[in-house]
DNA sequence: CAATTTACTGACTTGCTGGTCAGTAACATC
DNA sequence: GATGTTACTGACCAGCAAGTCAGTAAATTG
């Protein structure tokens, strides 16, 4: 009744590679959390995804939850890294700007892969505050500040006028957000048209609904 | 080395209401379902809600699965029963019903019980397409063609401009959407301001933000 | 009050998964 | 080739939670 251990041959005689592991592991980790969210994942799929057994996952990171915040962290400056710089630089009307933006940000959010990092932040984020914290930074933040931006500029040029968005841009881009969400609930029954739903978001943004 | 059942005398003396159990449990497993989530809900927390035991439940249902779906039909029919006629009731210009609609929207989805059910759904739905599809129907469907209504009427009336959003109705809701969405993930560390936020909504669905 | 029915209980079973560690083999060095 | 080091393996462990069912007692019947 002892813990006898019966070897096999090891099957497809792993090679031996520290540098390229820890990589490869967070790689399995961000498609399995994509796909599950963080309670379902499962860690010997992860390992077998990344070509390895299990227990090697715990010679690199200490826990489910750091593996899982490492793919994060990961993923995070990766998807989000640039955009703002080349937003702004376009020469031309606050038209050109915002709708740049835009079509910036459905690109991102809704075909993306920004769409799954959100959704697990969205399901598991309660539980990692830091995280949140960083992403709040990486999207709200910043991509509020640059559309104030955009806006104080186009208020010089006289192409916008003064009002409560000049402090609250986050309305402009919230269409953004719903069609992702629409899309996340009910892609498989009830998808929305796209271009049809952009070209509304933009009229409403840039002349509201309103007859004058 | 039988399985010996030392019965204890049954603590609190639990009465017999066949009639009372299921809606009790239902709205136990509400409570514990909407803080959290399906994975995380523990039957024997429910059961402790509703004043049983665990057995009792699968008096009444058949599984946790059947148990959520009972929990959010009765959910979502408590929550959205209404309103609909109560908006259109009003008599007044489109600004007044539409101010009137989101100020609905906001109080149920931001404030109200609609928005636990809104997270679990977005959360766990992927694996029951029927509530989805309900939920849809209650919901979105309700919600579009209500606003599709208040538009045409206003456009009869010359107070709304005709253009693609007759069409996808949702850009104006939208932002309320994801004020929901945002207060999910950062209620607790950057919350917008609803004052301020309503104002930026209300402001840019009836003018745009271009200027003339 | 005894006999019968049935709502209810909660210890137990079962299955799953995060995490461990004794054992193995790939590589390095002599 | 021998010896040492260490990346890696996978059977096992531990614990948790869904689901079961033998047993109990509240109601009901005769």
């Amino acid at each position: 009744m002892t813990k006898v251990a019966k070897r096999r041959d090891c099957p497809p005689a792993q090679r031996r590679r520290k540098e390229a592991r820890p990589a490869e592991i967070v790689a399995a980790g961000i498609s399995e959390f994509e796909e599950h969210g963080f309670h379902r994942a499962n860690l010997s799929r992860i390992a077998r995804k990344a070509g390895i057994s299990k227990g090697t996952i715990y010679l690199y990171f200490a826990s489910k939850e750091a593996l899982f915040l490492a793919a994060i962290e990961e993923h995070i400056t990766s998807v989000m890294g640039e955009s703002e710089a080349e937003v702004l630089s376009v020469e031309g009307t606050t038209r050109d700007l915002l709708t740049n933006l835009l079509k910036n940000m459905y690109a991102r959010f809704v075909h993306g892969e920004a769409q799954a990092l959100f959704r697990i932040l969205l399901t598991e984020g309660d539980r990692m505050p830091d995280v949140i914290s960083e992403y709040h930074a990486m999207t709200i933040q910043r991509g509020s500040t640059l559309l104030k931006k955009i806006l104080a500029r186009g208020v010089e040029r006289g192409e916008v006028k003064s009002g409560p968005v000049l402090k609250t841009p986050h309305v402009i881009i919230a269409p953004a957000v719903y069609f992702a969400v629409h899309a996340m609930m009910f892609k498989s029954s009830q998808p929305l048209d796209f271009e049809q739903y952009f070209e509304a978001h933009v009229d409403v943004m840039f002349h509201g609904v309103l007859a004058d």
